[in-house]
DNA sequence: CAATCGTGGCT
DNA sequence: TAGCCAAGATT
């Protein structure tokens, strides 16, 4: 075994974290959820929501057997729904063409929707002890700066020395206690700011430190521009109840229920009555908020329709007319809740 | 390879 | 405030 994978190995035991809600079972369902749910996304931010997913879908027979806007649901407000429609997918192959039982060939393992390199080899270490090497967030970090090595790890030639790195440190035995042991040294002590070196068992021979590269390293990614878009959300209300529809199944929010949209341009009384034949009362215009994604931000404007009758075609064909109650209940994204639990405390 | 795909917390 | 990014995978 390196000196390097016994020193995490030993810092593990006496310093990692064992109690997270995921870490009580080797069961091959949990394991994969978890890593899923953990994908992009901080524990904090996981811990309820694997929580109320393993209480719905306690195996990976029950998630199978679920429909997508059931999945996606139980997803809502988690981001990235890929990742939820994926783990549906692969759930419903495995059942398919494994049986009902989770892989533990890797190849096999990697095959399923969403699962890519690391988070293969993260179930097959944890589950089946198999010898194989995560390169996450947390290692790279690590790594990068253990080692002194510079360029945005996004990069291939980067990545594959990252990887090839993993593999050679990769101890004989106890590969799980092992990859745990990268991810909390990466969560909990060499985090991006203020990293606790002084703590690190491995501080003495890290490059970064020694060389005082620590602040700089991993090398960020290149920076660029994101472009500011608008939109206006109708909300459209009739009877008590407000009207959603699905989003198509890929693309943002893929398969998810949310508003209407119209963009400021057009006019909003106008559209109502000669584009979609609706009946209104009256238009307002709520307080315009900002939503800001990934690779671009959008600034929302939220109106309020009330709709005196409703023609055939806005009947149930295209989406459907929920009470807020139910609507707080089904596949809606981030923005979606935070309207809807506004017009909830109006009302209250 | 570069873009796509969410959200919330931290600085 | 505005930027940055956290247990990546897919196209």
């Amino acid at each position: 075994m390196s000196d390097f994978a016994g020193k995490l190995i030993g810092w593990q035991r006496l310093h990692g974290r064992h109690d997270l809600p995921w870490q009580s079972s080797r069961e091959p369902y949990r394991v994969w959820l978890s890593e899923i749910m953990l994908q992009q996304t901080q524990v904090a931010t996981v811990i309820p929501y694997y929580l109320r997913f393993v209480a719905r879908f306690p195996d990976l027979a029950s998630l199978a057997a679920a429909t997508q806007d059931e999945v996606l649901a139980h997803w809502s407000g988690l981001g990235y729904y890929s990742r939820a429609r994926n783990l549906h997918a692969a759930a419903q192959k495995v059942v398919a063409d494994f049986g009902g039982e989770f892989p533990k060939n890797i190849d096999d393992i990697v095959s399923l929707p969403g699962i890519g390199r690391s988070t293969a080899a993260a179930i097959a270490a944890f589950c089946f002890g198999a010898r194989a090497a995560i390169l996450d967030g947390n290692v790279k970090r690590v790594l990068t700066r253990q080692f002194g090595i510079v360029g945005y790890p996004g990069e291939k030639a980067v990545e594959m020395r990252l990887w090839t790195l993993a593999e050679s440190l990769l101890p004989s035995g106890n590969v799980d206690h092992y990859t745990q042991s990268l991810m909390d040294m990466g969560a909990t002590l060499c985090t991006r700011g203020r990293p606790r070196c002084e703590a690190c068992p491995v501080a003495n021979s890290c490059v970064a430190l020694a060389t005082q590269q620590v602040a700089t390293l991993p090398t960020p990614k290149p920076k660029k521009a994101i472009p500011h878009k608008t939109t206006r959300f109708i909300i459209l209300h009739h009877a008590g109840r407000i009207w959603l529809q699905q989003r198509p199944p890929t693309g943002i929010w893929g398969g998810l229920w949310s508003f209407p949209e119209l963009d400021m341009a057009a006019d909003v009384l106008t559209t109502c009555r000669d584009e979609w034949q609706l009946q209104t009362t009256a238009v307002h215009e709520l307080p315009a908020f900002k939503h800001v994604f990934t690779h671009f931000s959008l600034m929302i404007t939220p109106h309020w329709v009330d709709v005196v009758s409703l023609p055939l075609t806005i009947q149930e064909n295209t989406g459907r007319w929920l009470s807020v109650a139910d609507a707080m209940r089904a596949a809606i994204p981030a923005p979606v809740r935070s309207v809807l639990t506004q017009i909830d405390q109006l009302n209250a």
